[in-house]
DNA sequence: GTCTATACGTGGATAGAC
DNA sequence: GTCTATCCACGTATAGAC
């Protein structure tokens, strides 16, 4: 006999996350205790434990599934267009497309930001995997672009913490959709198109490259998040 | 007969406020408990209570002591010099100064900051007023430095948006003083300089200008932090 | 392995006597 | 203004049923 059938509902684990993962959408991952969360999943306060260690296990959770399902999509749909603000666009709208209803639960992302031995630290050595995965993940989309190797890796850098400052907006977006945080973000990545464009041009090129190679000597020492020599 | 004299010991809430900040700094705010820093200060409880109607009303003062002796250092300091990378890093360094031994603490400021409706958010309305003098100490700076209104405006906000950004860095910055935060602040602002008197120059001023009306208009539409308009 | 029930410790906050 | 006593919520630990 088997242990499961269409009727079944999910299996505890599931269960848990779910109603979790709900609950920081709507309040917000401070406001929920785990006694709650396991009322609402309808098990024991042990249970939930029994899955997961700590509240911060769920959150952790959390990043892992962001991280896979932005993956997945800029994976999916990036490569459509050759152009690179475009897919750039691609990028940062997909990532939104799958933070939209998260605003209270990004809060905690940088809750621990200003402590960098916590384990969930986005800017911290606890999290260097993933912020490693999320390198990876903007590189799918710099595929048979032609960019000089160390244009290259200021940009992915760039366009990381980019993200993290839109995110970071996008909490603090009121509008509807967060209408103004998209609109920014295009504008932001045509202004950042411009810029690489013209630093292709053999003519402009001595008149930007010095400057160039003083961002990148200042971004080098960079003690915080994702190295350069990733 | 006076209340005062030379062997006074400090007065109860200052007492509280000295202690609790020594142990924030040297455990960070959530390790150290109001039951401890009442024990220290030698009050009771709820005397501390009676003059910090929380904890988090003690990192409030300590936000506004930061503010309040960088203003002061900046006023007597940065108008040595007409050259204006030097008084940016003056202006810079003062802040560092200021909060040298606070690594610990600092953290908090962080923690918030992903709260848009929190009182103590860095970024939110809560702290509006803090964040208006905050601009108000980086103008002292540009004091008949001649630079175009506009430009200024977004000089002004670009300088704030540093400064969060190099706290952070600062946090994560292991080296002996944070010496690499402070190498790193000055070639910023170097870059920076070279950057604003490029764009002086009438024969670039074409080329740079489009650029920067895009970063302006990008910036208008911000919906975090101290606004454009201020 | 899965889950329940219960207990513990901590810490923020408060009421009210003096 | 200062204290004592107390409340209460919560994360966490654990003993043991099934």
């Amino acid at each position: 006999m088997f242990k499961s059938d269409a009727t079944d509902p999910l299996p505890t684990r599931d269960r848990i996350l779910r109603v979790a993962l709900d609950m920081f959408r709507e309040r917000g991952v401070d406001a929920v205790t785990m006694r709650e969360i396991s009322k609402v999943a309808e098990v024991a306060l042990g249970s939930a434990y029994y899955y997961f260690p700590s509240k911060e296990a769920i959150v952790s959770a959390y990043y892992e599934h962001v991280q896979d399902a932005h993956h997945a999509l800029v994976l999916s749909q990036a490569l459509k267009t050759p152009v690179l603000a475009e897919r750039m666009k691609i990028l940062f709208h997909s990532k939104f497309d799958v933070i939209q209803q998260d605003k209270k639960l990004l809060g905690t992302i940088f809750k621990y930001a200003g402590e960098p031995e916590h384990p969930l630290s986005v800017l911290g050595p606890g999290t260097r995997n993933l912020q490693e995965r999320g390198l990876d993940t903007i590189r799918l989309i710099l595929k048979d672009q032609k960019i000089p190797a160390d244009t290259e890796k200021l940009l992915v850098l760039g366009l990381w913490a980019l993200q993290m400052v839109f995110i970071m907006h996008f909490i603090y977006d009121e509008t509807e959709n967060q209408q103004v945080t998209r609109e920014m973000i295009d504008q932001t990545l045509d202004l950042v198109a411009q810029v690489l464009n013209l630093s292709t041009f053999p003519m402009l090129k001595p008149m930007i490259q010095p400057f160039l190679e003083q961002v990148m000597a200042i971004v080098q020492k960079t003690q915080v998040g994702p190295s350069v020599n990733g």
